[in-house]
RNA sequence: GUCCCUAUCGUCUAGAGGCCUAGGACAAUACCCUUUCACGGUAUGAACCGGGGUUCGAAUCCCCGUGGGGACGCCA
């Protein structure tokens, strides 16, 4: 048997952490077993699925880099083949009209609710040997409703949760297709998991409760009952559930952020699974390790801390080059020119191990770009009348010396020397005149990257 | 309200009855490195939700509480 997974987002916002992290897992199981990944869109919601969602879908599976196999299939697009199935349930009685108003159902619930009784509906259209029915009302287009197993349990053993059992008094004769004839949700799942052979329904657990209903269609429909594995949800930083005042939910929102997606999918990874002690991984052994059994089946809290370490730690290691092309497109973005300062790659090999992400890395290219205007204050504080003598010293030197750190390193040495000064009372004020800023990497090294014109230009500028 | 899931440092987790004086990582704190700020290195503090069982022995198994989450739609 080949193994096969889905990954069954409905369009109807973007692609957020959580729906990230399940497809993350089904891509991977399938995988590690030399599977088939298939993505199906869920669309039957037709006033909140928009095209847009697909896309920004798309676009974060893409970005992360999770590849599907098949698909991606669209439910509106298999209509008929629900439609053709529910007539099948109804004429071999495993499904039912139902003529109950939502009024009706509505009022049956609240009263169940006040008896502190879990609400469910009475079945009074469900068909019964030597059962009366009521008599259909004129003009009223009925719903299907499924006819669930009366008693006896449903029990499944969890790929993460281990056996689960719910008892059939406990689930209702759910509605299969609405008024208007369109399936829902619960039997479009069954459907397609069915006719796309999916062998391991890998997915959140708020469909634990979905799980039994489902399980009893598929055996009224005579199919096969795939493996479950129900991964538990993820919480924001605060420990409440993720939604939109969590800042970046959106996967697309990390690009923007800065992460790299190596990053955030090592992270993910590491969120509700575990290998050992390993933290840090690609995503190709993350494949060969991937396994239920380690799954952990309570909620886990999301950490913006470790996943930024998690992206310094990837930046640190990534190609120069590929930073360069990132960073460059961030500062056009800005409206300033990449190429108007030393080659980006130089300027971001200085940077590589202080930036934990791609927009601090931009910010601090960007002063080797442009023409750096240090605020009044930082002016009085460092460029004092000292300070500006010294900086003179040190110009007169660094014209004609050697462009390379050693002899960089002598001027300044020298210069220190000729004023009595510590280095830091020069270094400083050479930041600030230079950047912008009091603090850079090492002194000589910044100098060597800005160039000898630049270095000069921005000194003449600054006493 | 009913049903389902869940519970180890602040956070993510290791842990499958003795290997646990509970390990790792992020974060925190201290020190070292240092030409500033970072990076890096070293060290320290920090947890088995409570109560009952079972057992020679429980973080691990069972039960009851409590906390947290989810579901109960002609949403998905």
């Amino acid at each position: 048997m080949t193994v096969r997974t889905r990954f069954a987002p409905s369009p109807t916002g973007y692609l957020h952490i959580g729906g990230a992290r399940t497809a993350l897992f089904a891509w991977a199981y399938a995988r590690r077993h030399g599977g088939t990944f298939i993505l199906r869109i869920e669309d039957t919601d037709v006033a909140r699925s928009t095209p847009a969602a697909v896309q920004a879908i798309l676009d974060g599976m893409q970005w992360l880099g999770l590849a599907h196999d098949e698909g991606p299939f669209y439910q509106m697009q298999r209509m008929p083949r629900y439609k053709e199935v529910i007539a099948q349930m109804l004429a071999a009685g495993t499904a039912y009209h139902c003529y109950t108003s939502p009024e009706d159902l509505d009022a049956m619930r609240q009263e169940q609710m006040a008896r502190h009784e879990k609400p469910r509906y009475d079945g009074r259209w469900r068909p019964e040997a030597g059962k009366a029915l009521p008599v259909p009302p004129a003009g009223v287009a009925p719903v299907v409703r499924f006819r669930n197993p009366i008693d006896g349990v449903v029990a499944w053993d969890d790929g993460v949760k281990g056996r689960i059992e719910i008892a059939n008094t406990e689930l209702d004769d759910f509605i299969i297709a609405r008024a208007d004839g369109t399936p829902t949700y619960n039997f479009c799942v069954v459907v397609d998991d069915w006719d796309m052979k999916i062998t391991h329904v890998i997915r959140g657990d708020d469909h634990v409760n979905n799980t039994p209903r489902q399980i009893n269609v598929l055996a009224a429909l005579g199919a096969q009952v795939p493996e479950y594995a129900h991964l538990s949800m993820i919480l924001g930083d605060d420990g409440t559930k993720l939604s939109k005042r969590h800042g970046a939910v959106s996967v697309m929102q990390y690009d923007e952020d800065g992460y790299l997606p190596e990053a955030v999918l090592n992270y993910l990874a590491r969120l509700g699974w575990s290998h050992g002690d390993d933290e840090v991984f690609s995503m190709e052994q993350f494949v060969q390790w991937f396994d239920l059994d380690h799954i952990t089946s309570s909620a886990a809290q999301f950490n913006t801390e470790k996943l930024n370490w998690l992206n310094a730690h990837y930046i640190k290691s990534a190609a120069t080059v590929r930073l360069a092309a990132d960073v460059a497109r961030r500062l056009a973005r800005r409206g300033v020119d990449p190429e108007a300062g030393p080659p980006l790659e130089k300027v971001i090999a200085l940077y590589q191990d202080r930036a934990a992400n791609l927009n601090e890395m931009a910010d601090a290219c960007e002063p080797f770009c442009v023409a750096v205007h240090p605020s009044a204050e930082m002016i009085a504080t460092h460029l004092t009348d000292a300070a500006r003598a010294a900086l003179k010293v040190l110009r007169d030197k660094l014209a004609t010396c050697a462009w390379e750190k050693p002899a960089i390193g002598a001027a300044m040495k020298e210069t220190l020397a000729a004023c009595g000064m510590k280095m830091p009372q020069v270094a400083i004020p050479l930041r600030v005149a230079l950047l912008g800023q009091p603090q850079s990497p090492a002194i000589d090294a910044v100098l060597e990257v800005l160039g000898r014109d630049e270095v000069l230009r921005r000194l003449d500028r600054s006493y």
